[in-house]
DNA sequence: GGGGAGTGTGCGAAATTCGCACACTCCCCG
DNA sequence: CGGGGAGTGTGCGAATTTCGCACACTCCCC
């Protein structure tokens, strides 16, 4: 019950989409990768889409559910970037020959639960409705997946520290700010 | 078929091994932190001790039968030496707490065969019995095996680096000598 | 239009993993 | 000294997982 095999599969996946598009790999190259029978592959993914989808709720999962206490959220980021650099080529080819709507929908859930937890961390002192840091925070989110987006198209050309610095100037102070003076209309 | 199990024991037993010592790991530990039966340690290894053993065949495997083909003695040793840095804790915790014997045992076989391997490639065009060669890795893996030894006994003091060159001058030229020397006497 | 490669499914058999129970040792503590 | 707790190793049978084999189906290429 320990679904090691489980595992091996996604890693076998994970291991192969970084070599190559996803067109050009099937059943058969993963369940040989990890050593195991064809079945044994349909006993835990319904099929290789299904797979795909699981790798990607997970590797959220390990995202959002690790509560990370980022000092800042250029910090938050660029360790997203990084992490983006580093499995450029599992990204790139997933983003290009599979699903670039499963991608965005990765990026933009990662991304709002970092915004939201930052910005309520950052403001927990002033008294606003959650309604309105949701929204700063969804606000945030499509500005930054979007850029991101926009990076991956360009096969991620430039260093992720430059495209972090670059946001700084928009965040220091910016998010107090909108949320104080929302509130200071009534 | 695929023992995926029996890996994530193994990796569990080494990641502890590195945590402390081998009195403070009970099979419980071990099947806890890979989230299995406790039974099902003993479907795979007969007791601790045959999982210990398991862990150096294998890791002894993976050296020796790997058939490196490194350009140069030292530079075969500096991998090693570096290996044995990275996993420094687990094997002092070994070395202390368990089988001094085991880990020279692996440190002789996994020596010697890189020794031999060199050798046999250094003096191929000298015609020399068999016999020589083996005699002469045996030589050289003792005194090897030796001075690594020593340097876990003394906790593992200075750079692997530093002792890697000083070996150079030990070996440039020696081997070769050695072996014809003995070929010109009759 | 036939063959090769890949997919997805349906078995039953084999292998693996699990939970539970038991006997045994060791060691600590009152 | 005696009991209790923690750890070990074993023996089941049940549950789960993995496998091998067979089949129908699609797609594509020659």
């Amino acid at each position: 019950m320990a679904q090691f095999t489980k595992k091996a599969i996604m890693d076998a996946f994970i291991e192969l989409i970084s070599e190559r598009a996803f067109d050009k790999i099937t059943v058969k190259d993963i369940v040989t990768r990890c050593g195991i029978n064809r079945n044994t592959f349909y006993y835990y993914f319904e099929d290789i889409y299904a797979l795909v989808d699981e790798i990607f709720r997970t590797e959220t999962q390990k995202i959002i559910g690790s509560e990370t206490d980022y000092v800042s959220l250029q910090e938050a980021f660029l360790k997203g970037i990084e992490f983006a650099a580093i499995h450029k080529q599992a990204i790139f080819h997933i983003y290009k020959s599979i699903s670039r709507e499963q991608v965005e929908d990765y990026l933009n859930k990662v991304t709002y639960n970092n915004v939201l937890l930052f910005i309520k961390k950052e403001t927990a002192d002033i008294d606003a409705p959650e309604d309105d840091r949701e929204f700063l925070a969804k606000f945030y989110t499509h500005a930054l997946v979007g850029l991101l987006i926009e990076w991956l198209g360009s096969d991620m050309k430039g260093e992720p520290i430059e495209f972090i610095s670059r946001l700084g100037v928009l965040f220091d102070g910016n998010i107090r700010y909108s949320l104080s003076k929302k509130q200071a209309k009534p």
